[in-house]
RNA sequence: GGCGACGUGGCCGAGUGGUUAGGCGCGGGUCUGCAAAACCCGUCACUCCGGUUCAAUUCCGGACGUCGCCUCCA
């Protein structure tokens, strides 16, 4: 299995210390604010990259954390008029709610930043006693990024042109203006902690170091997280994490895309952003997925409506299918399918491949079906390669009210949607013997309104939620 | 200015030194009360300029362009 590492800066063989036994580690959101469609893509990316690597055989200790402690979330709280840690908690469960909309399996630990200061501590007392930290006179402590030498590896930034580029933050506490903060003093009425040097809070970066050693040790297998932490935040941790321990940490450095909207970066800063639940609430889950699935996880990803509703159309096309070609049991996948689609994921997780692999599967199992042939091993093969993917079309509904309407109106009983549907399928055969058209479109119609296709085919009436 | 990624048909998006990616869309057909679906056929591209080669979209060099990072960021 090859892997692109943004470390080595190409293709590179996957292998951990112990074979088989993968320790991950991803840096998750910031919960200062709603997540947009961005978000979504950081999520579904590792998500992907974790059950594919479980599916392979692996041992995978998935470990992704929350940010709940930094300047954007004490000043957007302060906004909203809301505590800290309350503003934390409630974007924290948006988030969660997003996430398992998107299919996002949880990972196996959720470290919050603020549970984890003690092990922070102890991380920077290490690097203080190293000489490669010191505290500043005002109770910051600051990483001394002169005396490491293998300081802008992972960004291939050498300290003297970022010097050059000058945007970087000039704080008379700083002993030079590249050093970054593990430590910062707090200002009255902010949260903070005790420490040697003073209360305070952690500096964004340490609580990465201090968070994926505890859980992973120093020399895992997978850094994951979006191409816009390479510099500073992920060269920081290793800056901290190598510092301190004199070991490599983290064997790979794998680095999702950025989602774009109008050629640009989506970004809160830059107001170009649209809202992750509100795209989840008009396409469903699935679709967004699906979007994101529909991209390599390195490529910028465009997000547009034209996009998304290409998207959509692609879930429909695997709805109908699973419809149609229900998963068979105690049958084996085809090996011819499946090894197709190994050779495409293990060439760094090329998910365009595979679902153009898993459509052809598609084309060839409905022509068999068309003809009257099996096709049971094809189909057990492409529902397995859809779970491996996260792409789940029966769990997809809508919402009922507007059926209960209809089954009203026409005088029907009310029931489980399943029985309901089948009244009023019924009746609309009825009215299609009975050549009333008029009344047979108006259910049709009636139920699209309320997001469920009706299709008449060979093998009689389908119905699945759009 | 420094570092990095990338330029494929109407759109999205793989891939290859000479032989079909796939999806969406579009045109035609089979089927059908209609619609939709499904299937079949068609839609054959690779930023530009040099170079290497019998042969380059595919390797090398250059130009141009796009995006990201260098500041919080998935």
């Amino acid at each position: 299995m090859q892997v692109y590492s943004t470390l080595h800066r190409q293709l590179v063989p996957l292998v951990p210390a112990q074979p088989g036994e993968i320790g991950m580690y991803v840096c998750g959101a910031t919960v200062q604010s709603e997540p947009h469609i961005g978000h979504g893509r950081y999520a579904v990316a590792f998500d992907l990259i974790r059950r594919y690597l479980v599916w392979r055989g692996n041992r995978v200790t998935y470990v992704r954390n929350i940010t709940d402690i930094d300047d954007k979330i004490i000043v957007a709280a302060a906004e909203a008029g809301e505590k800290v840690d309350e503003r934390a908690q409630r974007m924290e469960s948006v988030f969660a709610k997003t996430y398992e909309s998107l299919s996002v399996l949880p990972p196996d630990i959720e470290p919050k930043a603020t549970e984890h200061i003690p092990q922070m501590l102890t991380l920077i007392e290490r690097l203080i006693e190293r000489g490669l930290a010191y505290p500043a006179p005002n109770g910051d402590v600051y990483f001394a990024v002169r005396t490491f030498e293998m300081y802008g590896r992972l960004s291939r930034q050498r300290p003297d042109e970022l010097m050059a580029g000058a945007r970087i933050e000039v704080t008379e506490a700083k002993n030079d203006p590249l050093d970054f903060a593990l430590w910062k003093a707090a200002k009255p009425s902010e949260p903070s902690w005790d420490s040697p040097w003073g209360p305070g809070r952690p500096g964004w970066h340490i609580e990465c170091s201090a968070m994926a050693a505890h859980y992973l040790g120093a020399d895992f297998a997978i850094h994951g997280g979006g191409n816009d932490l390479v510099f500073p935040h992920h060269e920081n941790e290793i800056a901290q994490s190598e510092g301190a321990s004199g070991e490599t940490f983290s064997r790979y450095w794998l680095h999702n895309g950025m989602v774009n909207l109008g050629g640009e970066k989506m970004a809160k800063s830059t107001g170009k952003l649209v809202g992750l639940s509100a795209a989840i609430a008009e396409y469903g889950g699935a679709t967004l997925r699906l979007f994101y699935l529909r991209a390599h996880y390195r490529s910028p990803l465009e997000y547009s409506k034209e996009l998304i509703e290409a998207a959509a159309a692609s879930v429909d096309r695997i709805r109908r299918f699973a419809l149609r070609a229900p998963r068979p049991e105690g049958v084996e996948p085809d090996q011819a399918i499946v090894d197709h689609f190994i050779v495409a994921m293990d060439n760094d997780f090329a998910t365009p491949e595979a679902l153009a692999l898993i459509f052809d599967g598609m084309t060839e199992v409905n022509r068999e079906l068309d003809n009257g042939e099996s096709a049971d091993s094809k189909i057990a093969a492409i529902h397995q390669l859809l779970d491996v993917l996260g792409i789940r079309p029966d769990t997809i509904t809508g919402d009922v009210s507007q059926v209960r309407n209809l089954v009203d109106e026409l005088g029907l009983a009310q029931g489980p949607l399943e029985d309901m549907m089948e009244a009023l399928l019924e009746d609309r055969t009825m009215a299609r013997v009975e050549r009333d058209f008029a009344r047979s479109d108006m259910i049709r119609d009636r139920l699209a309104e309320s997001g469920i296709v009706v299709e008449d085919t060979a093998d009689g009436t389908r119905w699945f939620w759009r």
